[in-house]
DNA sequence: TTCTATGCAAATATTTTGCAACTCT
DNA sequence: AGAGTTGCAAAATATTTGCATAGAA
């Protein structure tokens, strides 16, 4: 399975994509990647953006999650990966959290399960939307 | 937007549907529900699981889920909801967890955001999974 | 009867793949 | 030069929708 480190040849396409990536302030979807390069006026395949993640998830740099009510995939750079966020279901606004709340739970289940990773998604209402639902008791 | 509670006809496609995910020990997919409604010689249209499913979680009688590295979504009886689960990577089998970690730490989120759910979904390998990697340490 | 639900087929949306042309090293 | 990468178009998956028919209330 490991076999070698996979080295990747370093593209104009390949570095964009990281940088866009890095730039995120939150996971983002292959599409976003498109749209992002559109506006920067710098050509591509969606194929393409699929291949690269595809390419930086296996070998580590990136990851791939999901979401509560989505098909589409988003994807963060590795570093940022151990951080959880708060999903606001009116807004979709994503806001990472800070501290992970499963240190303390993992030791369960020793000798049942050997956990790699984890991922904690919380959903409710953003501070801003819910001050807006306060508001408006009656909506349209 | 929620002028009325809807009344859902009762069909014999909704209670099978209804059956199928009660009796299903985790979240599973359309395709599922629909495997199973082949497997017990019922006749179906997967569109109109799709609906039923729609539906449903609109009613929040179930609720819709997804996975780390897949795009297809899950469904399961509501009142299992507030259940988490551990996802062997290797064998792809779906443990119920039997508590919740996040109670001690909602509360952190006051006056910031407000959590209505959450979703917790560990990631690693099963008890038999990891014996079998240790057995084999070199594999194809 | 009346309104909703279902089935079928076609449409969308997202992601993947074949293949020829291209570009890193 | 040679292997890996990209672009395009077409395929594969998952889910949704239009419309005529069937079924529940």
């Amino acid at each position: 399975m490991s076999t070698k480190p996979t080295a990747l040849k370093k593209t104009r396409q390949r570095q964009q994509v990281l940088d866009i990536l890095k730039d995120a302030p939150r996971p983002i979807t292959a599409s976003e990647i498109y749209q992002e390069f559109i506006k920067q006026n710098q050509p591509i395949a969606l194929s393409t953006i699929y291949r690269i993640l595809s390419a930086f998830c296996q070998n580590q740099d990136i990851v791939k999650t999901g979401q509560l009510d989505t098909e589409q995939s988003f994807y963060e750079i590795a570093q940022h990966n151990h951080r959880h966020y708060a999903i606001c279901l009116d807004c979709r606004k994503i806001i990472p959290l800070r501290n992970c709340p499963l240190s303390s739970f993992e030791p369960n289940f020793t000798e049942q399960f050997y956990p790699t990773e984890h991922k904690i998604e919380i959903y409710g209402h953003c501070k801003d939307c819910f001050a807006q639902k306060s508001k408006s008791k009656k909506s349209t």
